[in-house]
Formats: C-alpha cells, structure tokens, sequence
RNA sequence: GCCCGGAUGGUGGAAUUGGUAGACACAAGGGACUUAAAAUCCCUCAACCGCAAGGUUGUGCCGGUUCAAGUCCGGCUCCGGGUACCA
C-alpha cells in the first residue's frame, strides 16, 4: 500500500529547501567548514546519466551526514562544458557548441540535478565556458608562463588523417581515432607545454601522507613511472661519445650490440658509408609507421645494423650498433645497451638477427648450457672480470657503477615515464590561450588587464586539416597587436587542453562572487584544501595528477600555500546492469528520470546504495527501486504516529530491552557505515530495524526521531516530511546526528558456540561476560556436547569470551 | 607481458582483529485476506542423506599454517580494469 505520495512530498522539500536557502552557506562565518566536493560533469545533451547520479548520490550523502554531525557543509556543482566531448557532440548533430551547452546545463540543473535532492548551493554553480570563468584558466596559464612552468616546442602529436586534425592522447583508442577509428599517425607541430616532470618526485613523495587509497596511489605511481638505474658513457669507436640509461648496470658485461632508435640525431653522424643507404630506408618506414603497427602485439623485431661499433667502457669490448625502433625517441636518452641474456626484448632482436647473447648473471652460480629465453632474476655476477661473484642487482651494479664513476663515465641517475603535458589543442571549443607573437619581441603573454581573450563566435568552426585551429581563419582574432611594442602581431590560434580547465575549478567555487582574482585569499585559506573528493576511478591518473601537480605550480608561483588539493580523496565504483556494462550500443542504458519518476528520488537514491558496496559498484536489477519504494512505505508507517490517532509515540526511551538494543545498536552501526562508505549496510541496518519496530508493534518517539535522523541523508525529502510530521519546525538537518548509548547498544545475552574439534555441535543461549570456569559445567551437561566427548580425553580448551569454546579432544 | 582489483546460494550482496558462512534484499514456492486480481501480511528457501532427531559437504582450483581459514601463506585458473617494446 502506498503511504505518501513520493511526487508531492518531493516537490514540496525541493520548493521549501529554494525558499528558506536551507543549503545556501555563509562562506565567511561557516566556523565548522566542511569541503565536500563531487567530480563536476560534462553537460552532454544525453543528459546525467545514472552513473553520476550513483556518484553524486553517494558524495552528497557524506555532505548531508557531516551537516547533521554540525559541520558547515559546502557542496558546490558546476559544469565542465569545454573540450572534445561537447565539440564531437556538437558535429555530430550539427549544432554549435555555444548554443547547446546553456541549453544542456540548464536541463542538467533543472530537469535532473535538482531533482536528485542534492544539496548543493546553487548560487555558487560555475560553467568553465563562461567568460568569468575562462578568464582565470587563461590567468593560470600566464601565471605559469611567467614562472617557468611552461613553455613551447615542436613535437609530434597524434594526427587522424580521417577527421584531418590533431587528438588527444586520451581520444586515442588502441591506436585509433575514437570518432572514425582510422589509424592515428605522428606529426610534428609546434605545442605548448608544462613542465609536469618538474614536480614528479615531489608527486610520487606526496602520496606517502595523502588520504587516498591505495589502488589510486598505485595508479598515480604507475603513472609516473620512477625506474633507478644508471646513465652510462660508452663510446664509439672513432667516433664522439654517447650516453645510454640503464636499470641493470649490474649487466654490463653482458652487452653485445648496442641499439640507437631510429630518430636519433646521432645517426647520421655515425654510420658507416656502405650502410647509410639502407639505415635511411628504415629511418623512413619507421617514421612512415602507424602507432598501432609499431605496438602490435607479438610484432617481430625489426632493425639494420649501421656500420659503427661502440666500446664498452668497462672492458672497451667492440660492439655493434644498430638502429631499431623498439627503442624509443622519448625515454632516456634514445640508445640502449643491449643485453639479451637478461632482457627479453633484446634476447627477441638478437635471436632475430643472429647477435651473439651471454649469461653475466648466474642464480646461484650456476651457468646455463644455453639460454631459450632471458633470464632476469636474482644471481651472482660470471664472465664480468674483476665482479665475478657479487650479487648481481645490489652490490655487483653498485660497484661497477662505482668504478665507471670514478672515470668519469656513469652516474646513477632515475628516470621518469611522466612525461611534461602538452596543452595546446588545435581545435575551436576551449578557451584561446593567451599569448601573443611578435616578430620583435616573441612570444608575449598576453596583460592580465587585457585577459580574458574571448573566444570568438565562429560559425564553421569545424577543423580543416591545415594543422592550425579553426581560430587561424578568423583574421581578426588572429591579427594582434603586441603589447609589449605596439607593433604588429599574431595572437596564438590553439585553445588549451580541457584537464586545465578542470585542474582549478575546486579553487574558483568558494570565491566565484570575485571578479577581479581566481580566488580571494581569505576564502581558500578558510575552505581549501577540499575536505572530502568523491570521484571516478577513470580519473585516477589525468585529472587528480594534473590537479596535483597545478597546486603544486601555483604554490610555487605564491599562490597557495598548501601542496595538496585534496586532504581526502574516494572512488566509487562503476554500476552495470544485470551483470552487463551499460552503453548505448547495447541498449541498456537505464533512464534516472523516468525511475524518479515513478519511485521518488528517495527510493531511487536509497536503491542505488543498496545495491552493492558504493566503492566497489553494483548491479542495476529492475524491481530493486520498486522495492525500496515499499520499504520507504513501511517506515512511514512504522515510525509516524497513524492517522486515526489509535496508536499514539510513546514517549521518553523506549522500556523493553530488545528495542532498546536495536535502536542503539543501529545508531551505532549506521553511523559506522557512513564512516566507511558502507551505504548498502547502513540500509540494510535501517531495515532490521524497521523490521523490529513492525513485528513487535513498538510506536515510540525517541525511536522515531533517531530513524528520522539516520535516514535523512539517503532518503532527505521524506525524512524532512516526517520530521515535520513529529512536530518540527525547522529542517531535520539541524537536529543534530543521534548519539548511541554503548551499554544499550549491548545484548544482554549472547549465543555462544561450543566446537569439539573445531565443529559447532552446540549452540547455547548464555550471559555475557560469563568466564570459563561458569559456563564450562554447562557445556559438559549439554546432551548435544556430551555425545562427542563420549570415550574421549579433553586435550586442549580454546575459550573466546562471549563467542565460543573449542574443545579439543583425542 | 606487467600492475591493480575480483570470484561467496537461483540472483544482488553481508561477514571489525582468523572465531556461528550466507546479514539485508530480490526472485521463486506455499499460505492468509479477497468473488477475483492487485496491494499487504505470514511461512519456506546452500547442496546431499534422513520420516525425524541428526549427519556430511560447502566461500573459483591445488596445497600449507592453525584448536579454528571466505579471511593468513605458497602455487594455479578464470573474469574485470589500467598500462605497455619505458631499457
């Protein structure tokens, strides 16, 4: 039967919460700030999908528990309405982003967000496409021009030649373009970038004392790739000298050619006449080749041998030198030292072309007949002269790097995979970056008097294919004059990567009724660094390492003073429906509007809770939001005093014992389980206790308004109309968290398990706090016990108190 | 290949430090109410043996530690995610 009508108490809160400003917050008195920040989502004209609401649900609802703890919570939402996904959106349905991101954030705000029952403060929304905003992503990017931190370069960047335009390194699937799935090629353009790998062992330290976990700390570690190793010297014969980095030094000896990878500058100058030819053509097919080819999976090694032979400064053995592509351009320094008896890589190129492979490394000193693969364990150095005997990766690489050290020919070095970010987009929908070029003076930041740069109003803003940005054919855009001679001048044409407009956007909500700063002092000493950042695991590595590192450069440049955005940070887990991931081309993406709708945003927000562990994710059952409907049903009536009047609230604690245990003991685990994170057993909770209070008929005040309470962060609206129902006036959010009773919170009784040999063979209903001598004679009385202990002698006892008694006999 | 997760009834999922496996639900079956249906309420519900009392097995697989293992250790299998000639 339903009890209220979910429609109408929503609508009533939703008007009541606007009018009264419930969730709108002073910044500035606040004296018990609480940051509570959700990752803020891209407008897509789909609208919210219900892996945002799940996300958003499970964030607001530590917003609205650290409210009733007496926490002034700030829970801001804003938009992040720049880049490819509103673009590609935009192109395919031939609109212009302009036009359809207000109209999508408005559906987002209106029709969808609002009817979650989150309770974010409005009035402090933000949208990165907006004027006001981009004002300070392009001030971010002076700041950091100014201070070093960025900086421009030709480089290659990821060209589809379907779409005629350069991707990001994340719009490239497997070597493919998301859009047209035509195979990716390199091409070099001029990019901004910023220097990331300045901060990368400052990244990796931070991690040690951040509130994170640890999957997410993986993430970010993997990311940044530290590798510790060696640069060493060799030498080619008759020739300059060249460096090469190395993990294993230890293996030294154990080089038999050398590898250059097929960019390297090197290469011209060293290669022998009779092989230049030949090197040529391969420089020009390796360039040729796709990322996709280069990377195939199970690919055979492909290489030429160029004529020159490098010594090997620990022996000045003649080496090989070949050029191959498996050796990267962009990791160390472009030339290895390659040494197939403990690298499979290299054991795969020398099998390929007949190189000759030597064990240097023996585990426990024993020397292989011949090797069928590499061998990369542990094991005492051979055929490396005076270290013959050490073990290898510790002390014998230590040492030889020692001795090479003192020739001046290697010193130990660490290498990162991190490499810097490149920023520039050569696309239309992102905010213009703001640096002018002068033939006389270079490249002028733009004056932060003359920020923001706007970004024009094209009509085909469609790329062309030319390698510039669409904004390149706006004359009037493009034409500038320079600010720091007057003369004539060209304003840069590309727009800056969408993880920079995100990287900031927790700094500008506290201090968005500023217009002349990013973000006012005062504010962010006040609310930053967020308290609690509930989030994606998609997002683990780019944006919560772009965002790290930004404050990291801001506080480098005196803008911050703290080193960590984040104190706390959570990933929730991915929902999938009937065991399957939800997408379009399955067609079994669910629609959130239609379940609330019918159920009510409570029901459908408690359903999506209970589902599964809120960290792990869950599995979308249909029925599961008509159930939780009926639950809500049967604590109304459960906990509100019934119509008639017939059952009056008891008042004052209620007197049995038991619902005195319940009522305790589920305030206690409930809010355990917010703690944590556990959501589908605090519900679960929450439902015992329904289910006690129904099937003992207990009607009692003070158990109500706790179950009010308990339940106002997962079901807000129908807790708010209960609370007004027990004669409350004002939001049930100020009445405060209830607070368990310990003893209360205790049976009185317990059930202890009696195992013989560690198999239960009893159950007994016994006292609590009752020592092993008291409860021992009822064991052996017990008919159940006695049976297996018939014939036998009692070796061991075990005695857990209050839980069990193990018996152990022979 | 490497790194990180995960595997528990018909299903989603519980299980503080090793101490009652399966909380709480969904589905299913049975019953009550009803002319009937819906709604609601009550009961059953891991498997096997047994009339029952009770017993045996059981948390992906194999082995180990322990009085006691879903939980700890060693070796696998499968699934999901990330990443990849990073030297």
């Amino acid at each position: 039967m339903v009890k209220y009508d979910h429609g109408a108490v929503e609508a009533k809160w939703r008007k009541v919460w606007e009018e009264r400003g419930t969730d709108r917050l002073d910044l500035d008195k606040a004296p018990k700030p609480f940051y509570n920040l959700m990752m803020f989502p891209y407008p897509s004209a789909e609208g919210l999908h219900v892996g945002n609401v799940f996300a958003f649900v499970g964030s607001d609802i530590q917003g609205r528990f650290h409210r009733l703890l007496g926490y002034d919570v700030f829970e801001p939402m804003g938009f992040d309405a720049f880049g490819m996904h509103s673009e590609n959106f935009a192109l395919k349905t031939g609109r212009h982003p302009a036009a359809m991101v207000p109209q999508n954030i408005r559906n987002f705000r209106e029709n969808q967000l609002k009817k979650v029952g989150l309770m974010l403060d409005w009035s402090r929304e933000l949208d990165t496409t907006s004027p006001e905003y981009y004002h300070w992503t392009q001030w971010m990017f002076v700041t950091l021009y100014k201070n070093g931190f960025a900086y421009r370069k030709k480089a290659p960047v990821n060209w589809c030649p379907g779409c005629q335009t350069v991707l990001a390194a994340e719009q490239v699937i497997d070597g493919e373009c998301e859009r047209c799935s035509a195979v990716v090629v390199k091409k070099d353009l001029e990019q901004w970038y910023f220097r990331t790998t300045a901060f990368a062992q400052e990244l990796l330290d931070c991690l040690d004392h951040i509130d994170w976990s640890e999957r997410t700390k993986t993430a970010q570690r993997n990311w940044i790739g530290r590798s510790q190793g060696a640069e060493v010297t060799f030498k080619i014969d008759g020739g300059p000298d060249f460096k090469i980095f190395t993990t294993r030094p230890d293996t030294l000896f154990g080089v038999t050619y050398m590898v250059f990878s097929p960019e390297h500058p090197l290469l011209d100058l060293i290669a022998a006449p009779e092989c230049r030819r030949a090197l040529a053509e391969y420089r020009e097919s390796a360039a040729r080749l796709s990322e996709v080819d280069r990377q195939a999976e199970g690919r055979e090694k492909t290489g030429v041998f160029t004529g020159a032979y490098a010594l090997n400064p620990v022996n000045q053995e003649k080496i090989p030198v070949w050029a191959a592509d498996y050796v990267l351009m962009g990791y160390g320094t472009g030339a290895i030292m390659a040494v197939p008896g403990h690298d499979q890589r290299d054991f795969d190129f020398a099998a390929e072309f007949n190189l000759p492979v030597r064990q240097v490394v023996a585990p426990g000193g024993k020397v292989f007949d011949r090797l069928d693969e590499a061998y990369s364990g542990e094991g005492l150095l051979v055929n490396s002269a005076g270290f013959n005997g050490l073990p290898a990766r510790e002390e014998g690489g230590a040492a030889i790097v020692r001795r090479l050290a003192e020739q001046g020919l290697a010193e130990p070095r660490v290498n990162y995979r991190l490499r810097d970010w490149c920023v520039s987009r050569q696309r239309y929908w992102g905010p213009p970056i703001p640096i002018i070029y002068c033939e006389k003076c270079g490249a002028v930041p733009v004056p932060e008097k003359d920020l923001p740069v706007l970004l024009p109003y094209l009509d085909d803003y469609r790329p062309d294919g030319s390698g510039f940005s669409p904004l390149r054919r706006d004359e009037s855009f493009y034409r500038a004059v320079c600010p720091e001679c007057g003369g004539p001048a060209t304003r840069e044409t590309d727009v800056s990567d969408n993880f920079l407009c995100s990287a900031w956007y927790f700094y500008r909500y506290p201090s968005t009724d500023f217009s002349d700063r990013p973000f006012d002092p005062a504010r962010t000493k006040k609310w930053l660094p967020v308290d609690l950042y509930v989030g994606g695991h998609e997002n683990a590595v780019l944006h919560l390492l772009y965002s790290r590192w930004l404050c990291k450069a801001l506080r480098r440049c005196g803008c911050l003073d703290f080193d960590e955005p984040y104190k706390k940070f959570v990933a929730h887990g991915m929902i999938v429906r009937d065991g399957a991931k939800m997408s379009k081309s399955r067609g079994n993406v669910l629609n959130p509007d239609e379940y609330i709708q019918e159920f009510g945003a409570d029901a459908f927000r408690m359903y999506l809770m209970f589902m599964g562990a809120y960290l792990e994710g869950g599995d979308f059952r249909e029925g599961g939001v008509k159930a939780m409907k009926s639950f809500l049903d049967r604590l109304w009536t459960a906990v509100l005093p019934d119509e008639s009047g017939a059952e009056a609230l008891a008042d004052g604690e209620p007197e049995d014992a038991e619902t005195r245990y319940w009522l305790h003991s589920t305030i206690k685990n409930v809010t355990h389980d917010l703690e944590r994170f556990s959501y589908n057993t605090a519900v679960a909770r929450l439902m015992e206790l329904i289910n006690h209070l129904t099937r003992h008929r207990v009607r009692n005040r003070v158990v109500s308004e706790a179950v009010v309470r308990l339940l106002a962060p997962l079901a807000p609206h129908v807790a708010e109309e209960m609370w007004e129902i027990l004669g409350h006036r004002e939001t049930v959010f100020a009445g405060g968290w209830p607070v368990h009773d310990e003893e209360a919170a205790r049976r009185s009784t317990v059930e202890y398990v009696i195992q013989v040999n560690g198999k239960v063979r009893a159950r007994l209903e016994l006292a609590v706090g009752l020592d092993e001598s008291e409860i021992e004679p009822r064991v052996m009385d017990n008919p159940a016990v006695a049976k297996w202990l018939e014939g036998k002698s009692i070796v061991k006892k075990i005695y857990v108190p209050d839980k069990l008694l193990n018996l152990v006999v022979r």
